[in-house]
DNA sequence: ATATTTGCAAAAGGTTTGCAAGACG
DNA sequence: CGTCTTGCAAACCTTTTGCAAATAT
């Protein structure tokens, strides 16, 4: 497992460091988004100096290489998430609990078709996000702040 | 048009002056979203004195009552859009001009599907956006920013 | 040995808040 | 008139940057 993470990261011609070693291990520790700061507490549990910019710079660089996936919240914060899908997906975020469920559904076709022949522009990327709530936190009764 | 634009205001229980029914015109006057700056310095055109935070308070509270659209930018800039479509619809963006065309294509009920049948969870909402290039920007050779 | 990575402090940039003065109904 | 709205200045908060010291290969 930590061999994997040396793996991916000399894949993305980083160096294998100790902090990104364990930023995987704490994304692969979870199923939900964490913000950058989410992060840095769970890592600081193991580090007894580590800066929050070293949390972001490292968060870019693995998403740039396409190991980590993100979301921008409403609020304007972004999450990130371990991706354990190498194929084209997409998410159903609880909104209550945070947690991620990749989705396999995906229109890419038609949208391409509503483009082309619609708009006649070129689609490159899109985004499908579904917003609602697990299993599990529609049997917790109701106080679901608004979204 | 001025007279639809105080009805909309008092509809929120918002008083109409001279900024807010600006700020609906200067929407009004666009196809792109704006961020709110942009919007401010068309508005300051107008005024002599605006501060930045009536913009936003007031942006807020348009979008607040579903007057006027939003979406967050991957740079995690809010932008705003004012809605002339009343029906459920998603929207297709340009990456270059940041043109919007609404597009009615909606996959909402297989979305319910997955997520009752897989999921087992409940859909709130759902964001489908399609970012691409316009018909214009595909003639304008190359140059368009990574997205 | 050398290039990369990190910590720290400070800056950046968009957005929000507090409050007194002003405008709407 | 009383309440809602606005301007201004300052605060906020997340994210980025500069640079010297530490670390990986």
């Amino acid at each position: 497992m930590k061999q994997d993470f040396q793996q991916i990261l000399r894949g993305l011609n980083l160096k294998s460091t100790p902090k990104r070693v364990v930023l995987l291990e704490v994304l692969d520790d979870e199923s939900v988004y964490l913000s950058p700061e989410d992060i840095w507490n769970r890592m600081k549990k193991r580090f007894r100096r580590l800066g929050l910019p070293t949390v972001y710079r490292n968060l870019e660089e693995l998403y740039a290489g396409g190991v980590i996936s993100r979301v921008i919240h409403p609020n304007r914060q972004l999450y990130y998430y371990l991706c354990r899908n190498e194929e084209h997906h997409h998410h159903f975020i609880c909104v209550s609990c945070r947690r991620v469920v990749d989705v396999s559904f995906c229109a890419e076709k038609e949208l391409q078709d509503v483009v082309r022949e619609g708009i006649q522009g070129k689609v490159l990327s899109h985004i499908l996000q579904i917003n609602g709530l697990c299993r599990h936190c529609l049997q917790k009764d109701g106080a679901v702040h608004a979204y």
